[in-house]
DNA sequence: GCAATGATGCACT
DNA sequence: GTGCATCATTGCG
């Protein structure tokens, strides 16, 4: 079942890890790429120098100041997009990354649409090529995250023991680039590596 | 193997 | 004009 706003209106670092496990599901063309979530990161607030808001309100970072539950969809180094949560209460600028996954339904398409790798634990191993993956690009921002285009499920599979880290390619964060608040699963392949 | 680097759009100063 | 919540490729040896 599709995971509803209530999910995403809680604190950024219990919806980060509980959304380890997740199912995340975009509809395309009339089939169902799909995948089961490994690896997040959680952006929580104003005070977190890692945060797109900590910078205050504007035109890119509007959307995470708006309600829990709906996508925030950025494009990083001209060259990828990157798939966010909002969470938290209205007004209260947070959101979790969704850096990797493991590849389940329609597998081929996902294969196709990032040309082909050599192996599958590097389809979705990242939040670029996740993005690649799934088709999800700018046109994707601010999408109801219980919609009909992309949504996060559960479908009650097993998960395995999650482990924390620093958050990755956030030395610029201050005190805050330390901070474990990097989640994944333990021993799962298709995790991104460290870099 | 791994470190270094180029690609490249765009939000923000 | 600057710098980025990245990735694939190069070039070393």
């Amino acid at each position: 079942m599709k995971l509803d706003r209530s999910f995403y209106e809680r604190p950024t670092l219990h919806v980060a890890s509980d959304l380890i496990g997740k199912i995340l599901v975009r509809r395309l063309n009339g089939r169902n790429l799909a995948g089961r979530i490994v690896e997040t990161e959680a952006y929580v607030g104003p005070l977190d120098l890692a945060c797109h808001a900590s910078r205050g309100k504007t035109a890119r970072t509007s959307i995470m100041f708006g309600p829990p539950g709906v996508s925030y969809v950025y494009m990083i180094y001209g060259v990828y997009f990157c798939l966010n949560a909002v969470t938290e209460a209205e007004g209260f600028p947070a959101a979790v990354l969704i850096r990797a996954m493991e590849p389940l339904d329609n597998i081929p398409t996902m294969r196709a649409l990032r040309e082909n790798p050599e192996k599958d634990t590097a389809l979705a191993s990242g939040p670029g090529k996740l993005c690649r993956a799934m088709s999800i690009d700018k046109n994707l921002n601010a999408a109801d995250l219980s919609g009909r285009v992309l949504w996060i499920e559960d479908r009650k599979i097993e998960t395995g023991r999650i482990e924390t880290s620093p958050r990755i390619g956030v030395d610029y964060a201050g005190e805050y680039k330390d901070r474990p608040w990097r989640f994944f699963e333990r021993d799962n392949p298709h995790v991104s590596r460290p870099r």
